[in-house]
DNA sequence: CGGCTTGTTGATCCCCGTCAATGCCGGTGG
DNA sequence: CCACCGGCATTGACGGGGATCAACAAGCCG
């Protein structure tokens, strides 16, 4: 285990508020497992034997529905964690996941954990605290997707993705915008045109590279009644 | 504490898996608390020191949008909690509470809960156990708004709410149909229009009385593919 | 009775999904 | 080296579902 991926793991939101004697004990039982983009890693109705945290690259969790197509619940990157409750509460895993890009996660045995948590209180909060924030995600995500059109919602995945918090910025789109789409609970279609409308409000996109020339333009797009309708700008 | 309500506790989500023993020691530090419809428990931004159960009634969970007008993120009824998170984490409450109906709660201190869970590991896996469920509902609500209509998601709830699982039945409407329409993520006139929609499906509302022909037909609305338009039967 | 709230219905608009055509890019094989 | 091809992204045309605005009916309570 190399000291970066220490380091991932104690800063992860799943064991950042557990005592780090316990957790350098704890993750002796663990592994890391390597999988390369388009990998699966666990497909729904698994039995839940492992719960794991990303330690670099993306994967996604999605549920396959009864009429066939799957729906994207998550996107998850480097520190952040999933099979927690299907794991500990030893059912079955609830969603399919798989590598969005090359990626790597960190596998521990839930047996581990349970008996850990039986025998350290800290570790028992610890693990709540994280639940609570999973918890919290999706109260906004579903506020997320009731209030907001198209280009707010893409907005506001451009700002949490943005490097800094104000003023103008430029990164990579993490992954296929046909991922993107789905993440955010659209179309392909529509995401393309929601950039189209974000062009006018100072947002480029080429190549996978994304180039904002001022985030408190896009908050308060965010946060707007549903502006008059605009004019989208032709591509390049 | 009635034994009614002791067993409305001891079945609720949040204490179902709790030992009895130690259940019954967590609620002597509770206390009941009677709401009158429209009364507020607490407001978004509160500093949250206790959890509630609900012990009869509908209380309705809403947060405050900056433009102004409130979502509703949850109602519960009998054997729900809320404000576990945020209580135990010592922060402030996410959402706004009032009764939507006359209701009783039971509200227990989140100092005493958390005390216990340190010396209690039942009681700590039993908490796991309460929010990782909540969690689930809440990916379900995510997947039911991105794939369904309206109607569907009426009819998911008329189904949820029906006494019984097959055939015909007839139940009232547990709240106005403003919030009915707030909680399935629409508008009173889509509300109205869903139920009209329904009614070629065998169901009929009267002064908030629901009478479903057979309950099948209606599950087997909600799985069914965008089926073809149907014309709408006038109210009567 | 007359105001007030709540629910229904109609007309219209806009967002987004669908279907289809085109363009861009990377890889493959002659 | 370049022609060809398949996948992904963009754009256009169209339709449907729900929001919005407005009118109206039905209870409720003074």
């Amino acid at each position: 285990m190399k000291q970066y991926d220490l380091e991932t793991l104690r800063s992860s939101v799943l064991f950042q508020d557990v005592p780090l004697v316990l957790l350098d004990q704890l993750i002796t039982h663990g592994s890391k497992r390597r999988l390369a983009r388009g990998e699966t890693l666990f497909v729904q109705g698994d039995k839940a034997l492992c719960l794991y945290v990303v330690l670099d690259g993306w994967v996604k969790l999605s549920r396959l529905k009864q009429s066939g197509e799957d729906i994207v619940v998550a996107v998850y990157t480097k520190g952040e964690s999933f099979g927690e409750a299907a794991a500990l509460m030893g059912g079955i895993y609830p969603v399919t996941v798989e590598a969005a890009e090359d990626s790597i996660v960190y596998q521990v045995s839930a047996k581990n954990i349970s008996e850990a948590i039986r025998t350290n209180p800290d570790l028992a909060m610890a693990m709540l605290a994280a639940t609570f924030r999973h918890n919290h995600e999706l109260v906004l995500e579903i506020e997320d997707i009731k209030g907001h059109t198209a280009a707010q919602r893409l907005a506001t995945f451009l700002v949490a993705l943005a490097p800094v918090t104000h003023g103008p910025c430029s990164f990579a789109l993490p992954y296929d915008k046909g991922l993107i789409a789905a993440r955010l609970g659209m179309k392909p279609e529509s995401l393309s045109r929601s950039f189209a409308n974000l062009r006018a409000n100072g947002v480029t996109v080429q190549r996978g590279n994304v180039t904002v020339n001022d985030l408190d333009t896009l908050k308060a797009l965010i946060n707007a009644e549903r502006g008059p309708k605009q004019k989208p700008i032709p591509h390049t």
